[in-house]
DNA sequence: TTTTAAACTTGCGTGCCACGCATCTTTTGC
DNA sequence: GCAAAAGATGCGTGGCACGCAAGTTTAAAA
């Protein structure tokens, strides 16, 4: 996304307002439940007026999932910086990974993002929100599935792969949700994202348009 | 689902009411646009008190999208009733299709369907209940699934492939839409979930456990 | 540096909505 | 038929999104 590098003082303040509000959000969700927090709580908790929560936000849920949205939508730039000659399965595998490889311990029993998880599977309001979010990452990943792939039906066929390795992912969320978190949750979604994909041909991107 | 068939006298006058207020609920967005209708119109469109509406939806949205998701839900039945020996990708195929394939006309260019998806991907409000909806669908489909293998991962599996069909027919509606509905859905549809099965292996249901 | 314009924040007001509660009506099973 | 359960309705409340019209801060021109 691209609010994401501030150049210039304004572009740097409103980010930081987005995110105090979407952390805010986020971290009261948590430790009240979900409707248990006002918006109020929220805008005084990033400190701002009530008023301008809303010129952030449509409603307290987009807050709430704005954080791991953002997250979800990095998997597109990630796929992008796969080499080229790699196997498209296996780049749609790692570029999914990669986003739960990083610092160890944020995929584990107790943290914070375990907790972020469990509520957006849980809370039908943010589930819904949270679906939102994994549509938009969604159509993103088809483009960039699209610029990689050269076949007939590339378009549908995009979309439907993008469809599939998104959906393999949420999959693995509520798996490993529903389960006891025993094993890790980044080996649950490798194998979830390989299930999705073990339809796709082998042969590397032989299209390179652009 | 079970309050289909209304053996009571009071079941049936529910699901009546339900069906009056997702009708009106939909005929209404349909041709006015979902931020020109009060639920004070569908209640009164269905000959219902506004504070009834309540009863049965928990939302204007969730209204309006329900008819959509009553029929989503019927693919995990579909699948139930196919032939024992059929390769699951050919099952899961045709459990999607029959859906669109009945009567002949409903899924055509101008149909009120069509313009009930158009709405349902335009409105972002209305996104995220259909979104809800195909969840609880994927849900059951992946139950029905796992029923009809044995395979080590069995649960993962199933919910990555409910996930796969499920992305795949919503890929399909979302390119039907964009593209000018010149072929039909159904086909387009199961070409899709042609792809999103295409790596299922070919062994037939072998662990058939109830 | 001063000035001017644009962008952002805030307070206020409005319309709408979900839902708890108490009451009245209908359906059901005996 | 009759009591009890289930539903429908009216009313009241808390909450929320957003338009609008000031203020206030930041950016850029002079």
């Amino acid at each position: 996304m691209d609010f994401l590098n501030g150049t210039t003082q304004r572009e740097r303040n409103k980010v930081a307002t987005r995110d105090e509000l979407a952390k805010a959000a986020f971290q009261l969700a948590v430790e009240r439940g979900l409707d248990n927090v006002r918006v109020g709580d929220i805008a005084a908790a990033a400190g701002v007026s009530p008023r301008t929560f809303n010129n952030y936000f449509d409603s307290k849920e987009a807050a709430v999932v704005a954080r791991a949205a953002w997250r979800m939508e990095r998997t597109a730039d990630s796929l992008e910086v796969r080499p080229l000659g790699e196997p498209l399965k296996v780049s749609l595998v790692e570029a999914v990974v990669d986003r739960y490889a990083s610092p160890s311990q944020r995929f584990q029993r107790g943290s914070d993002w375990q907790a972020g998880f469990r509520l957006m599977v849980t809370e039908p309001a943010l589930r819904g929100e949270f679906l939102k979010g994994i549509a938009e990452m969604e159509r993103s990943l088809a483009e960039a599935i699209s610029a990689r792939i050269y076949v007939p039906m590339g378009e549908l066929y995009a979309r439907v792969l993008a469809a599939a390795v998104v959906g393999a992912e949420r999959a693995a969320i509520g798996h490993w949700i529903a389960g006891g978190q025993s094993e890790p949750l980044v080996e649950v979604v490798r194998q979830a994202v390989s299930f999705a994909v073990a339809g796709v041909s082998e042969e590397p991107g032989t299209g390179e348009q652009r």
